[in-house]
DNA sequence: ATGGTAGTGTTACTA
């Protein structure tokens, strides 16, 4: 089985190179991040066309989140518990998604960006992380055999080589270190990071200003965080950098993990 | 030249 995530960047805007590549790559499940949309305006039909059932969670045109499966897709959760929220009035913004496809308990996570270290984002940000870890220790407390993947874009650098250039980042958001704690803290509470060893030196993510990409100057901030049960199925990992490019992509490309039959 | 792109209840905000 194969799954993947990847934030699209408005899912209608990325609608023929998502529906595209799931044909192409015959990844079985999908966690997509920044759906730009509300629920009654997701594109469902191309998706059920191709062969994919799917679960989308969307307020508005920001965040948005969803999962496409084609290996079923049942037990389908909106937001996490103990989700902390945001705005006035305060709403649990639609950035985390589960369901179950397949055996394995998948989230689509899209955390918040952070904005700048001054920013009530920031905080907001780490509030976020914080109630994820406890919310994913529970869930390996109940059942430590339980196979869950969290996936999507973290909007963290968590090691220097993870960004093009540190000078960069200076007082910038995704690099500090409460950031990196916090997303240590995750696999601290037991989930592995399991995309890294198998893509060395890789970038996730690209600005389109700047000329970013054709320079290569990018950021590896969209991750895989597995279970024990599920990290010991692990046979590999890749980053689809050719996602970046060509007409109308993304500013970020799918990654992919291959996972072995359960023992 | 002091910006630079791309997406979205359009046009100000988000990344």
């Amino acid at each position: 089985m194969r799954i993947a995530t990847w934030n699209v960047n408005s899912i209608r805007a990325r609608l023929d190179r998502v529906t595209d590549w799931l044909q192409r790559t015959d990844v079985d499940v999908l966690a997509i991040q920044e759906t730009k949309v509300s629920d009654e305006k997701f594109p469902v039909l191309p998706f059920e066309a191709i062969g994919y059932e799917v679960a989308h969670h969307g307020l508005s045109q920001w965040n948005g989140v969803a999962i496409a499966s084609k290996v079923g897709l049942t037990e389908v959760q909106t937001a996490f518990a103990g989700q902390p929220k945001w705005g006035d009035p305060p709403v649990a913004e639609a950035r985390a998604i589960g369901a179950t496809c397949g055996g394995v308990r998948v989230w689509s996570l899209y955390v918040p960006n952070g904005r700048t270290l001054v920013d009530p984002h920031y905080l907001y940000k780490l509030e976020w992380l914080k109630a994820l870890r406890d919310q994913a220790e529970s869930w390996l407390t109940e059942d430590p055999a339980a196979q869950v993947a969290l996936m999507g874009d973290f909007n963290i650098a968590p090691l220097d080589e993870d960004v093009w250039d540190m000078s960069v980042f200076e007082q910038a958001t995704h690099v500090s270190e409460p950031e990196r704690g916090a997303f240590a803290a995750l696999e601290e509470a037991g989930f592995a990071e399991v995309t890294r060893a198998h893509t060395p030196g890789a970038y996730t993510y690209w600005d389109y200003k700047q000329l970013r990409f054709p320079r290569n100057e990018g950021m590896r901030i969209d991750f895989v965080l597995a279970s024990p049960a599920l990290a010991a199925r692990v046979a590999g990992a890749a980053i689809d950098r050719n996602e970046r490019k060509g007409k109308g992509p993304s500013d970020h490309v799918p990654v992919v993990v291959e996972l072995a039959d359960p023992a």
